[in-house]
DNA sequence: TGCACACACGAACGTTCGTTCTATTATGGC
DNA sequence: GCCATAATAGAACGAACGTTCGTGTGTGCA
């Protein structure tokens, strides 16, 4: 590896971490420059744009999180083992190892979405890919007949993404040590049910069953 | 109404609009004073500093919650009926509305839950007391007896807000036409999970169910 | 030994940031 | 209508931002 790359190397993994904490617009050529000990000039021509620094760290990022997360769940059996480890893998990587601020993503998510441009796009193909990840997952658990095949895959990575978000923010804003097993519970809750077929009434239904007066005046 | 608190009011109003776009942080004195059309000096006098400007939007922000999500729920009979108010509230609030860009309080949680100081705070103080909104209305169906009193209330508020987060993720990032739908059946199936006991094994004999292999190296 | 080239540095640019003054204009109570 | 006071404007500050440029180093090949 050139010197050059050895250095690129360093200073992508601390913008990782400095990014975690305070978020990819918060990173700073100046910050990151005094952290990895170099010039902010001599920084500044490994990456030629500010942009460009902050689309190489989401791919650094998205490298990470596909060797720590994506690629371990591979060696589990297809099925329900291969979403659990999903599962633990990413509480894993939003509550600990190299990212101290928790996941990048969740934060960039919220940042970026109401931007245009490639750093915007970056992070949609991230998510895409995630979500695409976890829809396999519980197809495959259908097709092994670890799950019932009635139902939505998609509904189901939708809904595990929710539990995995609802922890990131328990865990890390609240600091309350009763995210890991509530979201733990909450996945039991959503296997079992994915175990039998569908036969909730549909949404309209529930509410006119209770009787909702209108909401919007 | 002096016209001190006339302008202050006309202040906020634009920089509640600029925080959901930008996020918390991104909001700037120099751009929300041209919004308004006062000078810097002039905007800036009314807040005396940059966090208080910022803090005077959360409270702003929560005022407006209250009143456009939390109040009209309390109009709804105790009970689901309640609960689904307090979910179509969100779902307009977080995605219409006076916000443009989406939920405030979403991301400034990920800005700020690796800070220190009263703007975290003041975060947190929000969101505890909008969990405990919701735990307190799924407490009032199980008393009225459209939940099974078994479940556990403060699980369920963190499930529902996992829904939440999860409609958000999608309806504004992803721009997805299916996260409402997705949304809705999400909280039917919750809703009939919790009509009945609680039967799920815990998670430690799922694990052992599926033996699934060690994942942390 | 010499030469090219990769790599890093330091200084400076023009902007924008939050903040602090002083000065000017508008408002409201008598 | 006067006058104290409230509200806004304008200029300026030091610092930090991203970016550019010219200059030095060091390394490896001829």
């Amino acid at each position: 590896m050139t010197k050059s790359a050895q250095t690129k190397e360093r200073i992508l993994g601390k913008a990782l971490e400095l990014t975690s904490l305070s978020g990819l617009r918060q990173l700073t050529i100046g910050k990151l420059s005094a952290e990895v000990k170099l010039s902010k000039s001599g920084l500044y021509a490994h990456f030629d744009s500010k942009e460009n620094l902050q689309i190489q760290v989401l791919e650094k990022a998205s490298e990470l999180f596909l060797e720590e997360v994506v690629r371990p769940s591979l060696r589990q059996p297809r099925g329900l083992p291969r979403v659990m480890g999903l599962f633990e893998g990413w509480l894993n990587w939003s509550n600990a190892g190299q990212l101290p601020g928790g996941c990048l993503f969740v934060a960039a998510t919220s940042e970026w979405d109401d931007e245009v441009g490639p750093i915007r796009d970056a992070i949609v193909n991230i998510q895409v890919g995630w979500l695409d990840v976890l829809t396999r997952a519980f197809s495959l658990a259908q097709s092994e007949g670890h799950l019932h095949v009635e139902r939505d895959s998609q509904q189901l990575a939708f809904e595990l993404h929710g539990i995995m978000l609802s922890f990131h923010h328990q865990a890390r804003l609240l600091h309350d040590s009763d995210a890991r097993p509530r979201a733990e519970q909450a996945l039991v809750d959503l296997i079992a049910k994915a175990r039998v077929g569908v036969q909730g009434s549909p949404y309209q239904e529930l509410l006119r069953q209770i009787n909702l007066q209108e909401v919007n005046s």
